[in-house]
RNA sequence: GGCGACUUAGCCAAGUGGUAAGGCAUGGGACUGCAACUCCCUGAGCAACGGUUCAAAUCCGUUAGUCGCCU
């Protein structure tokens, strides 16, 4: 029998965090963050992450479990949050995926395989040296070569796609579209609730800009500071957050902080609506419409009872 | 009141006689091991009116607005 699964997500500065919080004590649950930055220990302010106080004593994992210098990507979330969700089963409480990262949610939702193979990243760097030299086109050529499919799917400036469908035959000597396709036609093996959380445009643009603020008075200028302090550089994958890499950049190229928190606006607001677009395509997922609840309760609740219909009655 | 400059998409901005570059914003989209990443697509007929010309955003005139200087 398939075993429930809760996931709240939505763009960013829709309430996610505050939602997942108050459904997971009315269900019995307990909290998976899928959210690529609030795993790296340090970075608080900036990714918005809940204070111990608002998890109100409810579990959360993979939050604060890696360096901002240690590696991580989502196969290894995918790992992670499979061993939590089975061990949230085995607590006998239900598992609450919250978070924006839609690429991790769909890894772990549709169990999507991602071999045993490790990251070549010699491999990578050459195919970087060949497109910097003979140009993105000249790459694109070379995928072309062995994987048609992909070749026709990615566009030839995406550089990074296009080298991972290279590392990807390199590795394993199948195309990684086939391997694409077979992976798309996979069934949930959980029994799922996918909220996504949306508001007004408008009103999402307005709290994420107002949220930029409050994060700054809450010093995020230091934060970042603090973790240069500790050997955290701008190549670093943790230092492309959001917030993060604008100020390191002021810092570093001695420019003015105030435009710096004003491009976190603008770049935030981008994300938003790339997550948007990402949820969109997705399968089976249930919009809430946050302007349509007169309350945060009548919200909650909502949610809740949607939530019981594929959760065991004894869980509550 | 006089003199001068300017007026091109939501914003910035090229074009100075041959049928409107570019950037930003906005909106849409892609994404299956870097995903808060990376990438793609997206618009106006040139303040208004009237002339000159085969042809005007580009030249001339009038009007309006904006800015500067002077009295």
């Amino acid at each position: 029998m398939q075993k429930p699964l809760i996931i709240i997500t939505g763009p960013t500065a829709s309430g996610k965090t505050a939602l997942s919080i108050e459904i997971a004590k009315k269900i019995n649950g307990e909290i998976i963050s899928a959210d690529s930055m609030q795993v790296y220990r340090g970075m608080d302010t900036g990714t918005a992450k809940a204070t111990k106080e608002e998890m109100q004593g409810i579990k959360h994992y993979l939050i604060d479990e890696f360096e901002p210098w240690e590696e991580f990507n989502v196969a290894i979330f995918k790992e992670r949050c499979n061993k939590y969700i089975q061990e949230i089963y085995s607590h006998n409480k239900i598992p609450v995926i919250a978070g924006g990262t839609g690429f991790y949610i769909q890894a772990v939702l549709y169990n999507i395989d991602f071999k045993q193979t490790k990251t070549d990243n010699a491999y990578r760097e050459k195919l970087w040296d060949f497109a910097n030299i003979y140009g993105a086109c000249a790459l694109h050529n070379e995928l072309a070569k062995i994987d048609k499919a992909s070749a026709d799917a990615i566009h030839a400036n995406n550089i990074k796609r296009v080298i991972r469908a290279m590392e990807y035959y390199h590795q394993t000597g199948t195309k990684i579209s086939d391997h694409n396709e077979e992976e798309r036609q996979k069934k949930s093996p959980y029994s799922f609730k996918y909220f996504v959380l949306n508001l007004p445009r408008e009103t999402l643009y307005s709290r994420i800009n107002k949220r930029v603020d409050l994060m700054r008075m809450a010093g995020l200028e230091d934060e970042v500071r603090a973790l240069m302090a500790k050997g955290c550089t701008k190549d670093m994958v943790s230092m492309q957050g959001l917030g993060y890499k604008e100020i390191i950049n002021a810092i570093e190229q001695g420019e003015d902080i105030n435009s710096a928190f004003e491009k976190i606006k603008q770049e935030t607001r981008h994300f938003a609506k790339r997550q948007i677009t990402w949820f969109k395509r997705e399968k089976n997922t249930e919009w809430i419409e946050k302007d349509q609840f007169k309350t945060e309760e009548e919200l909650v609740n909502y949610c809740v009872n949607q939530c019981k219909e594929i959760i065991p009655s004894n869980n509550f």
